[in-house]
DNA sequence: CTGGATGATTTGTG
DNA sequence: CACAAATCATCCAG
């Protein structure tokens, strides 16, 4: 909105003719200096500069340039004061704010200190923990957008210095012909940072876009899904089939087994909620899996030391190793595993809260007609025959 | 690319 | 709050 009453330069606007109009000129010589105005923009850079020269050291010149700065000193006082940088602030607070919790902003520290910089660069060797992983990754790309901001930063600094510097310096050579106040030229520079800040909000504004979006994509950890270690299924697994009959680690063994598979507790419980209803919902899939855990636990328990899981179960299949089942036998696996863990429900049977919560008596049934809730029939109906 | 596997989250219940 | 069930979102082998 600023417009004082100056056309800069009215591009393709008359033509005007060389020679004064007809009409009584308004002052002595006043027209005649109006019309060498007019002239000018036909005129060479030469001749520019030769009548410039010239008005320069016309000696009337400082005494009317005495006068303009006086004008020119009212007029911009009206002038000033029109533009107040105003409700964009707020925002570009708020991306700063972000910014600088993000990390993104300030704390370039570069390879110093080192203490918590070095272990997440380089690590994969030592600890599989996934969530150090998934968390130097994120710190890569996060390094990786602030690098770019700061870049980008740097460049529109740059660029900014130079157009004002460049247009300070226009100034300054205007001065000489024109009264330009340092006033002005302050204004001046105001407003050039005014539109350079502009560019650097867009900058923040998509700098904080991408850290959000980087940030949904690696710390939501439901969208950074990562299967378990092999440890891990393992170790919950086994204590899965080892104690079907009630599939309901305390906590302390939670802790047990979090602590052996490399994982949390809650995911622990995560696990066990998914197996049980995947177990419940479709045992004929897990028979394989089932049989493959309890021989193993069965031939761990007989390395022990327990000498009758032998003769209760003389087949001993496939002497323990990973040999998997053809479909055809699976009802005799679904037996054995029923057989094994009915022999081992041992341990104080007192605290059986699974019935109380009624969910998984159905699930493992009590070894002689297998029917559980919403059974899948196929293989049952084969193992009754 | 697709479908099953799988870890995580949401919703409802006692 | 722990759990069941449903659902979401991703992984991954074929």
């Amino acid at each position: 909105m600023e417009s004082p009453p100056r056309p800069q330069r009215p591009a393709p606007p008359p033509p005007a003719p060389r020679r004064p109009p007809p009409g009584p000129p308004p002052g002595p010589d006043t027209g005649e200096v109006l019309q060498q105005i007019m002239a000018i923009t036909d005129q060479s850079l030469e001749e520019a500069q030769a009548r410039k020269h010239a008005l320069n050291c016309h000696r009337m010149k400082p005494a009317l340039f005495s006068v303009l700065c006086e004008i020119k000193e009212k007029t911009v006082l009206s002038i000033h004061g029109i533009q107040e940088e105003g409700p964009s602030n707020a925002q570009l607070m708020r991306l700063d704010n972000m910014l600088l919790a993000e990390g993104v902003s300030r704390p370039e520290r570069r390879g110093r200190g080192g203490s918590a910089a070095a272990a997440n660069t380089a690590t994969p060797g030592g600890c599989p923990n996934d969530n150090s992983l998934e968390h130097s990754d994120y710190r890569a790309k996060l390094s990786q957008i602030r690098q770019i901001y700061h870049s980008e930063l740097e460049k529109y600094e740059q660029a900014c210095r130079e157009f004002t510097t460049h247009v300070t310096n226009l100034l300054r050579e205007q001065s000489r012909m024109r009264p330009v106040s340092p006033k002005e030229i302050e204004r001046m520079v105001g407003v050039i940072h005014g539109k350079f800040n502009a560019i650097q909000m867009q900058l923040k504004q998509s700098t904080c876009e991408a850290v959000m979006t980087l940030r949904s994509r690696f710390l939501d950890a439901r969208r950074k899904r990562r299967n378990f270690s092999k440890q891990a299924t393992e170790v919950l697994n086994e204590y899965f089939y080892s104690h079907l009959s009630n599939p309901y680690p305390s906590e302390e063994a939670k802790e047990e087994l979090a602590r052996k598979g490399g994982i949390t507790v809650s995911q622990v419980s995560n696990w066990f909620g998914n197996k049980r209803i995947r177990y419940k919902k479709n045992m004929g899939k897990f028979q394989e899996e089932a049989t493959i855990y309890t021989t193993k636990m069965a031939v761990d328990t007989t390395k022990v030391g327990g000498l009758r899981s032998q003769a209760s179960c003389p087949s001993t299949p496939s002497s323990g190793s990973s040999d998997p089942f053809p479909l055809t036998s699976a009802g005799d696996a679904l037996i054995t595993l029923q057989t094994l863990a009915s022999l081992r429900r041992t341990p104080a049977g007192g605290s059986l809260r699974s019935q109380a919560k009624g969910g998984w008596q159905g699930a493992v049934p009590p070894a002689s007609t297998a029917s559980p809730p919403g059974d899948p029939g196929s293989v049952h109906s084969d193992a009754s025959n």
